[in-house]
DNA sequence: CACTTTTCCCAAAACGTTTTGGAAAAAGGA
DNA sequence: TCCTTTTTCCAAAACGTTTTGGGAAAAGTG
């Protein structure tokens, strides 16, 4: 009853597309002006309780909702922030991507604002979708995920002083702000269980070098070898490609137990699992009894797999979060280098690190 | 040189922030009015050729780029289209959403267009995240995907006449565009193929009931059996679930086996591989050379099991580009009926599809 | 030359909000 | 009562475009 005095629908089926009710009309429907009906709905205290009451309600009934358009021209900003993915160079390992997608778009909705996405094939097109979105004024802000550690696109925004936050570091002096996993304890404290099991020669199966990622990875490794009294050796530490994961991983890993005194115990990406899986069946080693593994991400395969899978388990939709509500303080015009945040990665302990043989 | 003599640079670290400049500064540098200006840039005929180069001209120097926001007000339009994900009910197989994805980022932005993305965790937040877009007039057309039998975001759509393209089909008797692949004429290929090779035991590990493209692949199946003169036994088909593919299809393919008369041959969503090669694992029998395996999708895995899987590869990328090149039509207002594209499956035999031993 | 047509340009309006800067009415203070 | 303060509302401007509806100058036509 209540919904159907809504004055506007005419017809059943196609009175819907006029729904659309805009302030001038709504403002005329209570004899109030557009000031005062858009004062009332905001919360502004110069328009009297009862009037804000009645206004409020007539907005809901006639479901009206203020043009998102014309109140970004008004106000200046386009409530849109953007992000820009290159799926050549992977890292969409299922779960992991996604979640942190989900956390960012969960932020984003509830801020009301917009989430823009822009596809690239690689380095340069995700620079132009980039600048597209910057210079041609269509967000407010920019999420860079899969960090280089030189990065162009920071120096890029930070020198027109536009915001955005980054998901992971770059080696960049000027402060600005990030959320980022520590890697580097994650693999510490990997590295550190598996010496403590009794393991002796432990490999590092590293990312691609060129990004950031891996370079946290790997200090965990040194630091946790080092805490354990082990000795690094150079020839137990390879680097897949984003490319192809699956096939260098696979390559790697039968280089690595060539080596007269092969690994006992194998830390990695879990990306790379399939080609490590793949090796050491050819190899005719049991992976978890023969070889301990322990990967970075819990991904579906990680669960699956029997053996399960070992795995440090980053809190990717928790991130996501953290990034927009920094974004949205940075863009409100908050200092970025307040917001630096490196979050614990936890360690799952399944079937794949026990004790060497 | 050229490019110093923009007047606009004051500093240098500083002064990219004001770097934007609008169309009145631009026509008050060229002396000319606004409208004279605006209408050089979008080629009308009114505007002499002497002019309409002047102020091109000026307008690259000057970097002008029109306020979107400002456009998207007068013109009514939003420039932008959505898409509602929904990662729980995967289909996330990476290359090929990535891939439709990649395709459909593709021609928005080379139509202008910006590409906003919601991602739900359910049917409920999907549908809600979808209103939110269309009645909060953030998007001149939807796309959708993961169509289910009964999908209401059609009827939803169709009711108030607003731009949308599926992904897909779906159970609707109005007329909708959409652009779908040929999954029965895929799984019909693979079927015959296999019975060709002299499979008599053909399995078919199906997607979830209620979405729509597990249908058509029971009907290829269904019409590939009778096309080679196979008897159709319910005791070889079995559906997965989205939300475990490896774990149920484990489970299914378990089952499959402990049939009196097993299967030789099996057909599936790539998605669901490594349940069912965990499965043949256990079962002790070799993928390719005691059961033959065909897949739907080809990603990673399909490429780097070795076996290699032999696939039914959807192209996916072309797919997203024809959804959007549609769906910029249907915004135009042409009739939606005329746009019905079914795409052809390609089949990649590769080591897993040999005659059945 | 006088008239019509074409070429080239522009002022003003419009898109739908929010913000600015009052102003009228009501309430409070003397 | 008169003056001041508070409350409540609103007209007009602004955001940066594109479109509308001319209008002046130039070119063509007889």
């Amino acid at each position: 009853m209540f919904l159907e005095q809504s004055g506007n629908r005419i017809g059943f089926g196609e009175g819907f597309k006029s729904m659309t009710i805009n302030l001038k009309q709504l403002s005329k429907l209570l004899k109030l002006s557009p000031t005062t009906v858009s004062r009332a709905l905001a919360d502004y205290p110069d328009v009297s309780a009862k009037t804000r009451a009645r206004v409020k309600q007539m907005a809901i009934q006639q479901g009206y909702q203020p043009n998102p358009v014309a109140r970004r021209l008004q106000k200046g900003k386009t409530e849109t922030i953007g992000i820009v993915i290159t799926p050549e160079q992977n890292y969409f390992s299922d779960t992991f991507f996604i979640d942190l997608l989900s956390g960012i778009s969960n932020q984003i909705t509830r801020a009301g604002y917009e989430l823009i996405l822009g596809v690239a094939s690689d380095e340069e097109h995700e620079m132009q979708s980039m600048r597209r979105m910057v210079e041609g004024k269509r967000v407010d802000g920019m999420i860079l995920t899969l960090i280089r550690e030189q990065d162009p696109r920071v120096g890029y925004l930070l020198d027109r002083d536009f915001p955005f936050v980054l998901y992971g570091r770059t080696r960049e002096t000027r402060p600005y702000a990030f959320v980022d996993m520590d890697g580097k304890q994650a693999f510490e404290k990997a590295c550190t269980y598996l010496a403590g099991l009794g393991h002796r020669r432990i490999a590092l199966l590293n990312g691609e070098p060129g990004f950031m990622f891996p370079v946290g990875c790997r200090e965990g490794y040194e630091s946790g070898l080092f805490l354990s009294g082990l000795e690094l050796d150079p020839d137990l530490i390879r680097e897949w490609k984003h490319k192809d994961p699956s096939q260098s991983s696979y390559r790697w890993t039968l280089e690595l137990f060539k080596n007269d005194n092969p690994p006992t115990a194998i830390l990695f990406q879990t990306e790379a699992v399939n080609g490590i899986f793949k090796a050491l069946d050819e190899l005719d080693l049991q992976p978890g009894k023969d070889v301990a593994l322990i990967g970075y991400d819990d991904l579906e395969i990680a669960r699956i797999h029997r053996p399960s899978l070992s795995v440090l388990r980053p809190q990717a939709r928790e991130a996501g979060q953290r990034v927009v509500n920094i974004l949205l303080e940075v863009i409100k015009g908050e200092d970025p280098g307040k917001f630096q945040e490196i979050h614990q990665v936890e360690m799952v302990i399944r079937e794949t690190s026990l004790p060497p043989s």
